[in-house]
DNA sequence: CTGAAAGCGCTTACAG
DNA sequence: CTGAAAGCGCTTACAG
C-alpha cells in the first residue's frame, strides 16, 4: 500500500506538497505537480480516507434509517437519498429498523460515534422512543416522512399527511359517499385525522368505529381489514386504505364479496406506489411527492453540514395530490 | 467532545488503561476500571470510531452493491446482509448501481480506499465489466446473486440458475407441453439455457425465436414480450417468464388475449417473490434460496476478514426448487 | 497490572 | 510556491 509520503519521495518533494495537489487547495507549480501526479500514477497510490478523515474531522458519509426496505415508498427514499448523496460525494450507510425498537437503538448509538457526519431518519415508527439518545449528538440530524408530531428539536420535511387524507375524503365527499370507512396501519393517524374532517366538515362526522386497523402493511392486512369493515357495515359505499398495498387486498375482499368496483364500492389508496399498476379497475389514490421529498431533505442536511451548524429548525410539508382513476365513482351508481 | 485523554485525567490513570479498559483485552485491577468507567459516563464519552480505525486499519464496515433496492429479491438480500453484519457489529455502506455502469465505477473507486473491510456485489448487471477495478483490492472481494460466468479471482456463491431454468422446463415437459416460449430478461441467460437443456433431452430443441426478451424487469415489460409471443405463435401451450414480475404481465396478457390460465395456457415464473402473493390464478414458480445465499455470502465474506486473507476460491451454489401452484396445468386440458 | 513511546496517514496553519 | 512541525484520537508492543 503506498502512501502519501511513498508519493512525495518519488517525486522528490514532502507529502505536504503531495497533499496540496491531491486537495488543489494551494497552487503548486505545474512542473511540480506533473511529478507529483505521475508518482500516483505509477504507485497506483489511493489516499486513506480514514486518515483524511481523522485529520479533517469529516467523514463523508451520512448515515440513513429506514424501517424497511421492502416497501417501494422506501425504496424510492433510499434511491434518491443516494443519488443527491453522491452527487455531493457522500457515501451512504444504511440501517433498517425492521419495526425493532432495540435494534433501532443499537445501531443510533453505534453510529453515533463521529462516524458520520449527518444523520437522516426516514420514518417515525421504530426510533421515535430513542429520539432522546440523539438530544446532544454532534452532528445535524433531520427527520423526513414523519406522520406523528416531531420533536422539537430537528427539522423535518415530510409530507401533509393530513391534507392527503383530508383529499381522499373530499373526493368521496363530492361523489356523494357517506357510508365509508378506513383502513388504516396503526401510525397513519394524519391521514385518518384528516379523512374525518372532510366528512365532519359536511357535517357527517366519522363514527369512531369506521376505522379498522390493518395488523400488516400487505394486501393480506388490507384484505383482512377490508372484509371486516364490509361485514360490520354491508351498507358501505366506500373504502379510504391509508396505504396502497391494503387498497389491492380490500379490491380482492370486495371482489369475493361479489361488489364489484367502482359499481358497487368505490375505493381510494394512498401514495400511488409502483405496487398498484397493475390493479384493475386502475387505483384512485392520492399521490405523495417522496422523491422531492427525500431530495429537500438530504439537501437540508448536506447545508447543515457545510455550515456545521444545526439546520434551521423548521418543519417542512410536502403537499399531496388526489390523482382520480377508475376505482372511485359516485354513489349514485349503486 | 470529551476524549480518551480527558477520561483518562478524570480517573486518574493514562489513556492507555481507559483503552484497555474498553478493549477488555488486558486485564485490568476492579478498582481502576470501575473508577474508568464512571469517568466516561460523567464525560459522556464515546471512542471516537476514525481513531480506532486509523490505528487498526480497520473499519468494521462492509459495502454491498446491488443493481436496484427496488426489488424484492434485491430488498431481501439487503436485509439479510444487515442483519448477518449487525449481529457481528459490522456496519452496511450500500451502492446501488442503478444499470449505470460509470457510476458503478465511480462508486467502487471511492470506496476502495480502505474505508471498507470488504466487498459484497450482488447481480452482475453493472459492475461486471469495472471489476477489474478490483483486481488489487486491499480487502475480500464476494460476489453473489452471479448468473453469467464469474471472473476467476473471486469466490462467488450464488443461485444455480441453470437448474432453476431446467426445473421449470422439465416441469412444463411433464404436464406435455411442447409449443413453449420463454419471456426472458437480457441478461438471464442461465436461466434460458436450463429450459432449453429440460427441453433438448426430450429430443424437443426450443427454436431460437421461442425467446423473447423483455426491455424491462416489470410487469409491463412482461405484458409485452407475452403478446409478442402469444401474436408470433397462436399455437404456444405455455409460457416461462424468468423473473416472476414478467409473469404477472404475461398473465395479464392472456387474459387480454382471451386465453385462460391454466386451461388455455400454463404461466411459470421463477424467484417466488413477494410481489405475486396475488396473482390469481396462485403462480406456479422456481424458488430460489436468496436469504440463505445472501448470508451465506456474508459469512464467507467476514470469514475472510478476520482471517485476513483472500477466501478460499471456490465457486457456492445454491439449489432453487419448483412451486407447483395453480398456473401450470396438462396440456391435454387445452 | 499500569505507564511512556511510537505510530496509523493524513491536513492545517505557519515559516521560509 | 515548498518544507518542517504539530496534531487528529486511538492502539499496540514494550518496559517497569
Amino acid at each position: 500500500m503506498a502512501t502519501m509520503q511513498d508519493v512525495a519521495e518519488r517525486a522528490g518533494v514532502t507529502k505536504q506538497t503531495v497533499s496540496n495537489v491531491l486537495s488543489g487547495r494551494v497552487r503548486v507549480r505545474p512542473a511540480t505537480a506533473a511529478r507529483v501526479r505521475a508518482a500516483i500514477d505509477e504507485l497506483e497510490y489511493t489516499p486513506n480516507l480514514v486518515a483524511r478523515s481523522l485529520a479533517t474531522g469529516t467523514t463523508m458519509t451520512v448515515g440513513l434509517f429506514v424501517p424497511t426496505v421492502a416497501s417501494s415508498f422506501y425504496s424510492e427514499v433510499i434511491e434518491e437519498v443516494e443519488d443527491v448523496l453522491d452527487r455531493n460525494g457522500y457515501h451512504l450507510m444504511l440501517c433498517t429498523t425492521r419495526l425493532d425498537g432495540e435494534r433501532a437503538r443499537r445501531r443510533l448509538a453505534g453510529l453515533s460515534s463521529r462516524s458520520v457526519d449527518a444523520l437522516l431518519i426516514a420514518g417515525d415508527r421504530d426510533l421515535i422512543d430513542h429520539l432522546p439518545l440523539l438530544a446532544d449528538a454532534r452532528f445535524p440530524v433531520v427527520l423526513c416522512a414523519w406522520e406523528t408530531e416531531a420533536p422539537d428539536r430537528f427539522p423535518v420535511v415530510t409530507i401533509d399527511y393530513e391534507r392527503a387524507g383530508y383529499l381522499a375524503g373530499r373526493h368521496l365527499r363530492e361523489l356523494g359517499h357517506q357510508r365509508v370507512a378506513v383502513l388504516a396501519s396503526p401510525a397513519h393517524t394524519a391521514r385518518v385525522a384528516g379523512f374525518r374532517r372532510a366528512f365532519a366538515a359536511d357535517g357527517l362526522p366519522l363514527p369512531g368505529h369506521a376505522v379498522h386497523l390493518a395488523a400488516e402493511p400487505t394486501p393480506e392486512g388490507g384484505f383482512a381489514a377490508a372484509s371486516a369493515a364490509l361485514a360490520a357495515d354491508p351498507g358501505l359505499t366506500a373504502l379510504f386504505a391509508t396505504h396502497d398495498v391494503l387498497a389491492l387486498g380490500a379490491m380482492e375482499a370486495a371482489k369475493v364479496a361479489g361488489r364489484s368496483i367502482p359499481h358497487d364500492l368505490s375505493v381510494i389508496g394512498h401514495d400511488d406506489n409502483a405496487e398498484i399498476r397493475l390493479a384493475r379497475p386502475a387505483l384512485t389514490t392520492v399521490s405523495i411527492p417522496k422523491r422531492e421529498m427525500a431530495r429537500q431533505a438530504v439537501e437540508l442536511l448536506l447545508r447543515a453540514i457545510t455550515k456545521s451548524g444545526t439546520p434551521a429548525n423548521s418543519v417542512q410539508l410536502l403537499r399531496p395530490e388526489l390523482i382520480v382513476r377508475a376505482s372511485t365513482g359516485p354513489v349514485a351508481g349503486r
